[in-house]
DNA sequence: CTTGTCGATAAGGATTCCCTTATCAAGGGT
DNA sequence: ACCCTTGATAAGGGAATCCTTATCGACAAG
């Protein structure tokens, strides 16, 4: 029994599967498997086994799971301890989801180290899915992204961070950008789409409008990030969801396309621990949020901060 | 981190000294000194130093040193549930001080498994000094010995578990048995004591004792267990501290030795964690002690247990 | 029936863990 | 000054851990 396997195990519960785990963790599948046998070996009981919705647990994995989600934060727990008590910095790691985390966090996280001295922050991408469990396991501190709370994840407090407006672009010589008066949603379906990675997000905002108009796989190309992905709108490969006060930023021109029940509104929340399971570190980024110089920071975020200031970089998943 | 190297930390605290941790664990003092080693380079902290009382906990190794044992104990914890969900036989891990764990620990458990099914117990010995820390780091359920809870471990609970009397044999030939009247307690320390491994335990009844008389070490012959060691006494090589209700089983003939202030009245002890913190087996034993079979069971003790019994008896301590 | 997906498993390799014996350096005690 | 205890360290070996790539069987959806 292994803390590594322990963590393993908790992460494949919570992501309802092996392969999950693995993205959540970057590392193979076997790996997790392998893991998981071990586990089952040292203990003598299957733990888990594969189900209709997922993953059954055994009676002996159910009484496991939570001693191991405890043993998981507690080593958590030391290692930030030992830091603290050396006067070391303060480690922050923040995960997000695709457009978030290009477009925001970056510049929120920057402003706040230059307030706060003594903070080492690290920023990573992962899916909607894996945001409840990575912060439940305290692999994450803070997870910026959709609302959390209320799920099933019952530790986990929610608060908004920014509203922002989702439109449609496409480049000026697009068919659908010359064409006048509403669109309907429809025949969004029919064009090539140009989507940051959290196009293959499919609980994220953009990729839940996929689904709900009906987009084939097919068309959809994923970029590394929203700017690119305008950049080939632009030039007229096919039509690009955008978060509005992003797109002031632009200098290439690209047309907002008038589709009916566009723009939508929307939020990105910040999801955290409740308040005495979080690092002190975080609840001085939550008073930070409420000052005009973080929303300041965010709106004016070009997503060009450089990545050394994020180091180690933890990319959570790859995006595949 | 491991969550051996963490056993390994936390005895080391509470033993106040590598030695002692190793001695406990039946490792060498090079197997603790790499464990702790490792940990330092893990967590980038020395943790502890030798300071002048034992051991001084640099500040980030105060702050380990709970969250350290509490993993510890949730490991313990998890493997129990494991065993216990599966239907398994619940474990029982008993540990003694010399004296009685040879003398009523054998018996006492054995008559507790002919009543209590599924139970499957093993016995070890330690020092007096190792009880406590054993006990709170969960590496035992019941501890055998003398009172331990008031001490400086505060979760501990102390029942009394049966009642001895201390007194001295010698044989039928030797000098002090053929004295006549009262023999006063300096004249002891002349002689050549035959003990049970507790005389080499200075915080064990026998060891107070030797240590109160002032008997040099050399004079201690010490002996595998005090049926032993009575045995040299009836071949006259010696005076053997012996309990009394043990003495009437055996066969040799020896000679009690009229000094005055003994015999001593004394108390076994049974040691356990706090009610909420036990296993349900340790529950049920303590209720089966008030029960008039376990003293029974003790009163007719003679060690003789097939050491089958107690698979795999775990013998804590190397007696050196 | 084919196609994915999911988990298990094999094989191989790098690393870490854990234990041993033997030897050192530093302090404390008498 | 000497001895003895204590912890650190070297050297060596066996086992476990953890990761990879490749392959296999089971099973559900098309």
């Amino acid at each position: 029994m292994t803390l590594n396997q322990l963590k393993v195990f908790v992460l494949v519960v919570r992501l309802g599967s092996f392969r999950a785990a693995a993205n959540a963790l970057g590392v193979t599948e076997p790996a997790v498997s392998q893991a998981i046998t071990a586990l089952r070996q040292s203990l003598g009981d299957p733990l888990l086994s594969r189900g209709n919705a997922g993953i059954d647990l055994t009676p002996a994995g159910q009484r496991i799971v939570g001693l191991a989600s405890q043993m998981v934060n507690l080593a958590v727990e030391a290692e930030s301890a030992v830091r603290q008590a050396q006067g070391g910095p303060e480690l922050l790691r923040v995960v997000a989801t695709a457009t978030p985390g290009d477009a925001v966090a970056p510049a929120l996280l920057q402003a706040f180290m230059l307030r706060s001295a003594q903070i080492e922050a690290t920023l990573g991408i992962a899916t909607t899915d894996e945001l409840g469990a990575l912060l439940a396991e305290r692999l994450t501190d803070i997870a910026i992204g959709p609302r959390l709370a209320g799920t099933r994840f019952p530790g986990v407090i929610s608060d908004p961070l920014m509203r922002y407006r989702l439109l449609i672009i496409a480049g000026p010589t697009h068919p659908l950008a010359r064409s006048a008066g509403s669109i309907r949603q429809r025949q969004l379906a029919d064009h090539d789409w140009l989507v940051d990675p959290s196009g293959t997000d499919p609980l994220s905002d953009v990729g839940l409008l996929l689904t709900r108009l009906g987009v084939a796989a097919e068309r959809v190309n994923v970029f590394p990030n929203q700017r690119m992905a305008w950049a080939a709108a632009a030039n007229g490969d096919g039509i690009a969801p955008a978060v509005e006060h992003l797109l002031a930023r632009e200098e290439r021109p690209v047309t907002v396309l008038a589709v009916e029940g566009l723009p939508l509104d929307l939020f990105w929340h910040i999801n955290t621990l409740a308040a005495d399971r979080r690092t002190p570190a975080v609840g001085r980024l939550l008073r930070y949020l409420s000052s005009p110089d973080s929303m300041q920071a965010m709106f004016r975020a070009d997503g060009r901060v450089a990545a050394s200031k994020f180091k180690p970089p933890v990319y959570v998943t790859i995006w595949s």
